[in-house]
DNA sequence: AACCAGGACACAA
DNA sequence: TTGTGTCATGGT
């Protein structure tokens, strides 16, 4: 480890890199609902892709990337991160409207990450109908029960990678209920078997056209247009594929549709495809952003419901 | 203490 | 095709 200290900045062999990119924001981007196991450490983050160990922490040079073990070869993370996404030409592909402005401009550095598609497609599965704290248990069980271990630096704790379709297929719907999932432990568990036997090839949406893709998707139990949506979208980068959550259905509503009594879920679904454009995805993350955190009318409600 | 959460599904009309 | 009840679990 001596030499690193000679090695220029994104030295390549080391356990630590970084990643010279601006607008990146890691609060939002890891903890906005598209990824469920990442944990704030102050100012850092940590969680494991694929059989990784990570520790990511903003810098003034951009992102500091750790790893558990010295890395030849970074583009795993820098694919996870789309860190060679430029974000700025994809903003421009924004309608020029006034949500939009205003969801962009709380937003800043707001980013998707591109996930291993088995682990987003059980995450979602597992997401409907639960709060985002909720996801987090929920999957977190999951690993620590099912995932292998893998190398962490000893100052920290133990970690443990998204569990195998086969090991999941392995277990039995009793054991998935103990991990608080509820009603959607036959849907993942079924899941995992149609994986495991090769059903439906995870591997080949990669190759397909959106629509082809999510045909495919569709084909799993407790999978509909929204997660179906998620998962092309966060794991297979889709850049168009537009989830319709309880969210965004109101954001829609509010802010495209104010003051119009009957607009129905199937008329929203038409305006998201044909209103957002090219990376409309990319929107959506933003509006959803927004109305979670930002939007005013949110909070005075979220206010009022919690003094009464 | 009702109401809601990054929904999907079976079933009715 | 569009509307309703149901499914667990936990937070506000």
């Amino acid at each position: 480890m001596q030499g690193l200290a000679l090695m220029p900045d994104g030295n390549q062999s080391g356990r630590t890199t970084v990643f010279p990119v601006c607008d990146y924001d890691l609060d939002e981007t890891l903890g906005s609902g598209q990824a469920f196991r990442w944990q704030a450490h102050g100012d850092a983050w940590e969680g494991v892709i694929g059989e990784q160990w990570v520790r990511l922490q903003r810098t003034t040079a951009g992102i500091h990337a750790e790893a558990a073990a010295p890395q030849q070869d970074w583009h795993w993370l820098e694919e996870f991160l789309q860190i060679k996404v430029n974000i700025a030409d994809v903003l421009q592909t924004f309608p020029d409207d006034e949500p939009m402005r205003r969801a962009v401009a709380s937003c800043r550095g707001l980013r998707l990450l591109r996930q291993e598609p088995w682990e987003c497609l059980a995450s979602f599965i597992l997401s409907s109908t639960k709060q985002i704290v909720q996801i987090r248990e929920i999957v977190h069980l999951l690993t620590e029960r099912y995932g292998q271990h893998v190398i962490t630096p000893n100052k920290s704790g133990p970690a443990h990678a998204f569990p195998s379709a086969e090991r999941i297929a392995a277990c039995s719907e009793t054991e998935l209920r103990a991990c608080k999932m509820g009603f959607r432990a036959p849907y993942l568990l079924k899941t995992a078997q149609m994986i495991v036997s090769d059903v439906v090839n995870l591997e080949d949406l990669k190759s397909l056209a959106l629509s082809e893709a999510r045909a495919r998707l569709l084909l799993f139990p407790g999978v509909g247009r929204k997660i179906a949506d998620c998962v092309l979208l966060f794991g297979y980068g889709f850049p168009q594929a537009f989830p319709v959550d309880v969210w965004i259905m109101r954001a829609l509503r509010e802010l495209y549709f104010p003051r119009k009594r009957k607009v129905t879920p199937q008329q929203i679904l038409e305006f998201s495809e044909r209103h957002f454009g090219p990376n409309g995805g990319y929107a959506q993350q933003y509006l959803f952003h927004y109305m979670r955190t930002k939007h005013t009318s949110n909070n005075r409600d979220k206010a009022s419901r919690s003094t009464q």
